[in-house]
DNA sequence: CAATCTTTGTGCACGCGTTCACAAAGACAT
DNA sequence: ATGTCTTTGTGAACGCGTGCACAAAGATTG
């Protein structure tokens, strides 16, 4: 999983698991394909391997939203679009706006993906006065002047943080403080946040270094014959003398501009 | 959590937890963070808070690593960085290829987070002849045809898809023969990959939808008095008549570009 | 050296999520 | 109407992840 919730007691809501509500969106997008090639029904089995997962897990998955399906049959696919649409609350218009509009958030602003499923993009907010007006993705970007009416005036409850990590923490507080209580966040920073608001992270970066965690221990299972051995050897060694063992490592990782220095696609 | 993991037994790589190794990048900032402050030692607590996470979480994920720390000080800020850099693989260089140049593509080529943490973009690759040979991140976007050529000759094992979800599932066939092992898939599709390939998926609608659930969840507890009723109510009508209201409602959602089309930045 | 204080490392219990396996339900054929 | 066959819905068992709470370890002070 990229992504992460941040926050939040283990509290079901409404009785739904949140793994199953991260699946939901899983469900419909594989359902909205069988609808569009306007197949009638679709039975646990096939709509499993559709949408990548296990059959009883989605059974159980539908269990918790009630029960749709005709037995001998499989699921109404229409109806079941239907359902899920409304349980994730994409029957009514969600208006987002997303601030920072570097090259991420010009990315998202021209994403289809998220007015074909209820989002609309109410505004592009970004702290540079000269991107002030410029048009992207056929939209004026607007100051963050005027952050707080934006969000009043449009009554917006989501908002994306795609700005450099040192000033995501400001702005998610001013988002917080102008009503939203949803927030999706690019930066690769931890926000905080009162309770009652909703924080979910997508960090590019932390996704490549899982990848590379296990793409390092499989290149180490390969060789694990004598290679393993040494490469344990070696590892023993570079333990023995923590301090100075670290400070020649730690040092030739940092890179030209270090770690943290709020890097960001901008 | 934005991402998930696709396909993969829940055996643990040689010992560490996954969620474990998911958590290993967040402490590596925090830490680095505090590398560039030159703070010399830091206690679980604080590095915990500073991750976001609760402090004997944080000590347990270490206790996989080895015991780091010096009880009645904390840990070594440096030798903690090296350790978690190694445990991740990023004391070597990964060279990566993006494939698909579009919106997302050129933000990720741009992206900074990636260069700082061992992770070097080999190429950009797309399948559009219009596009090769244009600088992008101040690098020549180069075809489609290139990409067996590419992999091989810079030993690329990690791959990023940010292709239209059409084209997704073949680019990663071809990755895959090419040698590629790991894959971050940007596409809002399920990729099917044979054993020992690992796959990684970031899909920002479907963060954004899980987002509106809990929004639509609080909206709903707010106006719990007589509105609840009146909802529950409402929900109990539309349930009766199945295949009626399922198309009814199934018809409004299907956007004018359908769902599944294949949206993506691009 | 002894006492105290801080902080780690971990045993244990609990709860969520996953999976198995099967009974119940309905479609369909005879 | 009866029987067969398919597929759902779910009870139960298991395993992973989380958090508590505390003993052990070491630093620090007198």
């Amino acid at each position: 999983m990229a992504t992460g919730r941040t926050h939040r007691p283990a509290t079901r809501s409404r009785g739904i698991p949140e793994a199953t509500v991260a699946r939901l969106p899983l469900y419909l997008r594989a359902l909205t394909a069988l609808s569009e090639r306007s197949v009638p029904t679709v039975s646990s089995e096939e709509l499993a391997t559709a949408a990548g997962v296990n059959s009883a897990k989605l059974r159980k998955d539908f269990s918790y939203l009630g029960s749709y399906g005709t037995r001998g049959v499989g699921y109404d696919v229409e109806y079941l679009v239907y359902q899920i649409s409304r349980e994730l609350g994409l029957t009514q218009d969600w208006p987002v706006v997303i601030v920072g509009i570097g090259n991420l958030g010009a990315a998202l602003a021209n994403y289809g993906g998220f007015a074909s499923r209820g989002f609309r993009v109410a505004a592009l907010i970004d702290a540079d006065p000269a991107m002030a007006g410029k048009p992207v993705a056929g939209m004026p970007v607007q100051h963050t002047d005027e952050l707080e009416k934006i969000i009043s005036d449009n009554g917006v409850s989501i908002g994306v943080i795609a700005t450099p990590a040192g000033a995501a923490q400001q702005v998610c507080e001013r988002l917080v403080a102008a009503g939203v209580t949803s927030i999706l966040n690019f930066a690769p920073t931890v926000l905080s946040v009162p309770d009652g608001v909703d924080v979910r992270k997508v960090d590019l970066s932390i996704e490549l270094q899982i990848l590379a965690f296990h793409e390092q221990r499989k290149a180490g299972e390969e060789a694990a014959t004598e290679a393993a051995l040494a490469a344990a050897a070696e590892r023993d060694t570079a333990a023995e003398s923590p301090a100075d063992g670290a400070v020649d490592g730690a040092a030739s990782r940092k890179g030209p501009d270090g770690d943290v220095p709020a890097v960001m696609p901008a």
